[in-house]
RNA sequence: GCCGGAGUAGCUCAGCUGGUAGAGCAACUGAUUUGUAAUCAGUAGGUCGUGGGUUCGAGUCCCGCCUCCGGCUCCA
């Protein structure tokens, strides 16, 4: 038979030939490094035989940096793992162990709970079995055999596993361990230059909260000592970027432990949040959305009807006023549903959108905060929209490309991917209704090209949603926009028009945020812009700096004219060196200091922008330049 | 909520196996009047997260609680 190579050459083997046969054909330092198999896109065991014609390449060790490459380092580490804590273990019991996103990690239940110093000695006997090096041997299996197996070892987790595979089961062996497996894994452990394990955590069996707590060891591993190093750099520097440090850091908001999960906006931080509400403002006026306000607080009577009290009660803060139970709004839907059917509608005003930015708490548990992006009060760019069947198209577009022009305004747009989220088990409605509002969905979705996951089950209780993720410094998704389409609520809260038939109908509802949270929005792009905001976002946008006490006044006089321009001006006048306060204004990311002293008037500004770059311009130079930024 | 870790001055941290808290930066005061990332000197600042316990004695050991960090579950 033969196999293609990647240079579309022709390589002669005989049948039943494997890919270690394959590159051991084509050179013996090619079998030594080969570590993976991938046969159009897909990765394949080197110990599984190939077929005739199948396009192949063979992975080596130089291909360090390639993520299938990485991902079957990182899957044969995890066992390595596994087998050194049953060794330093006796009685673990061992769960899986598969290969993620930087890593790798391994469940086990311990027979006594570990703590973070254990990992020093778990890495201590992974390196022993590197130094002795190990060799995998891949084994299939039949079903009774891998069960009778796993007893014998009473490993209850792996006899689960094997009762709930789906096709063949296969077994790989390194010394005397043996682990479930669907591999692949490399063939043995002499690629293997750099290991660290990273973390313990609990997780439940199966991601499932009513199961068990195992024990979750995080490891990571790469096939040069370097690449660990420079892995461990970047992971510094996106600490450095994570916004819960550099907001209060940047003086833009703390956190008080007597209101967890709330924000304290500082002056500088309200800057920041201003200028998205402006935006917001201009942007749905130009939209046609109409501001509204409605209670922070409700009956739970409301919340009844609504449908929150059945399907979001946990998240819903209540609070005992006499006979009367309120609960804290979690979301503005019914406020903006009780606006509209205030009055009787006619189909003529439909769509009909209301705007609503307000303050809104959600209970979240305590383990669940972080910072700005998992908050327990905060406030959605919210709207809702009211129309008919034939309007959701165009609306639903105009919400695409509305959230496509605020994305781009912050350079975001590139790192945010869309989620179709589909009917969850929790859910109002008949199966009918989803099956058309999710159809709606995704016909507008498919229509505008966008290119989405599908989450099957992780809807809201009302309607399907599409979401927008971006990831924060540290590559953990938050969701940001949604636009959600609603055919229970409005019925609901008797939300009805009158129609060109002169018949009462139920408008359909259509739920959007665009940045999603504004704390967690703005949690995002300081982590994105690692707080050199530009200058449009920046709190302070620039910093006059009088050389001496004689300049004082005139850097006034010039803080003034900046200031009537509509900037956002500071001046330090302190008593100490140009230096240090170039040092401080730099500390704080401000875009411009304009350092003032005797060389400088209206007509020669010394600019200094941030990181350094230094310019001399004229005022009215500078001023026509920023209106630009 | 669950598993693991942490909490000492505004910030970054030191404080060995229990003997009564320390540095740098920041702040304040004074001197200096400064030219593009730290001028010099001095002063002040801590119920060691919090409540209990063990002990002659607790920042240090034990328990409860709060908050934060890394995950899990859940979510904008």
């Amino acid at each position: 038979m033969k196999v293609v190579l990647p240079d579309n050459s022709e390589l002669e083997l005989p049948d039943g030939a494997t890919g270690r046969d394959a590159a051991a054909a084509i050179g013996p330092k090619l079998a030594e490094q080969a570590v993976l198999l991938r046969s159009d896109g897909h990765v394949q065991d080197l110990r599984l035989p190939l077929e005739d014609g199948q396009q192949i390449q063979i992975l080596t060790t130089r291909d360090k940096d390639d993520p299938d490459a990485l991902y079957v380092l990182r899957h044969s580490t995890a066992h390595l793992l596994a087998e050194a804590v049953r060794r330093l273990y006796p009685g673990v019991k061992i769960a899986i162990g598969p290969p993620i996103e930087n890593g790798f990690y391994y469940d086990f239940e311990f027979p006594e709970p570990i703590s973070e110093s254990d990992l020093e000695r778990i890495e201590a006997e992974m390196r022993k079995e590197l130094s002795e090096g190990r060799e995998w041997n891949r084994q299939e299996v039949s079903r009774e055999e891998a069960r009778r197996r796993f007893e014998a070892e009473d490993e209850p987790y792996k006899i689960e596993l094997v009762d709930t595979a789906e096709g063949e089961i296969s077994l790989y062996t390194q010394g005397d361990f043996t682990d479930l497996c669907r591999g692949p894994h490399l063939q043995n452990s002499k690629p293997i230059k750099a290991v660290k394990l990273t973390g313990l955590a609990g997780a439940y069996w199966r991601g499932n909260e009513h199961n068990k707590q195992l024990t979750r060891i995080y490891g990571t591993a790469f096939y040069d000592q370097a690449d660990l190093d420079a892995y461990m750099e970047r992971l510094e520097d996106a600490r450095r970027r994570d916004h819960r440090k550099l907001g209060p850091q940047l003086d833009l908001f703390n956190f008080d432990p007597h209101s967890p999960g709330a924000a304290l906006w500082h002056p500088k931080g309200m800057a920041i949040w201003n200028a998205l509400e402006d935006l917001r403002r201009a942007e749905n006026a130009k939209r046609g959305y109409l501001e509204v306000k409605t209670p922070l607080m409700w009956d739970v009577e409301l919340w009844k009807r609504s449908g929150h009290w059945d399907n979001y009660r946990e998240n819903i803060f209540l609070i005992e006023h006499g006979e009367t139970t309120f609960g804290l709004k979690p979301m503005n839907c019914p406020g903006h549903m009780l606006v509209f059917s205030s009055q009787l509608r006619s189909y003529r005003e439909l769509p009909i959108r209301y705007a609503e930015a307000a303050v809104l708490h959600r209970d979240e548990p305590t383990g669940a905060l972080h910072g700005l992006t998992r908050a327990r009060q905060f406030s959605q760019d919210d709207a809702h929209v009211f129309c008919t069947e034939e309007q959701i198209q165009d609306e639903i577009d105009g919400m695409f490309d509305y959230l496509a022009v605020l994305y781009d305004r912050f350079g975001v747009r590139e790192l945010a991917h869309a989620e179709l989220a589909t009917r969850p088990a929790k859910k109002l409605g008949t199966d009918e209704q989803w099956d058309y509002t999710e159809s709606v969905l995704r016909a507008a979705a498919d229509q505008m090209g966008l290119r989405y996951r599908l989450a099957e089950g992780e809807g809201a209780f009302y309607g399907p949603k599409i979401d927008f993720f971006i990831d924060d410094a540290l590559g953990r998704p938050w969701q940001m926009g949604t636009i959600q389409l609603d055919s229970q609520q409005p019925a609901r809260l008797g939300c009805t028009y009158m129609g060109p038939d002169n018949k009462e109908h139920t408008p359909y509802l259509i739920h959007r945020a665009l940045f999603g949270s504004l704390e967690r929005f703005i949690g995002i792009l300081i982590e994105h812009y690692a707080g050199e905001f530009p200058f449009w976002l920046a709190p302070v946008q620039l910093l006059v700096l009088p050389v001496g006490e004689d300049h004082r006044e005139a850097a006034w006089e010039l803080a003034s004219k900046l200031r009537e321009a509509g900037h956002r001006v500071d001046v330090d006048e302190r008593d100490d060196t140009v230096g240090k306060r170039i040092r401080e204004a730099e500390l704080e990311k401000i875009p411009y200091v304009i350092v003032y002293g005797d060389r400088e008037s209206d007509d020669s500004l010394a600019i200094r922008e941030r990181h350094g770059a230094q310019s001399t311009k004229s005022l009215d130079e500078f001023l026509k330049d920023l209106a630009t930024l």
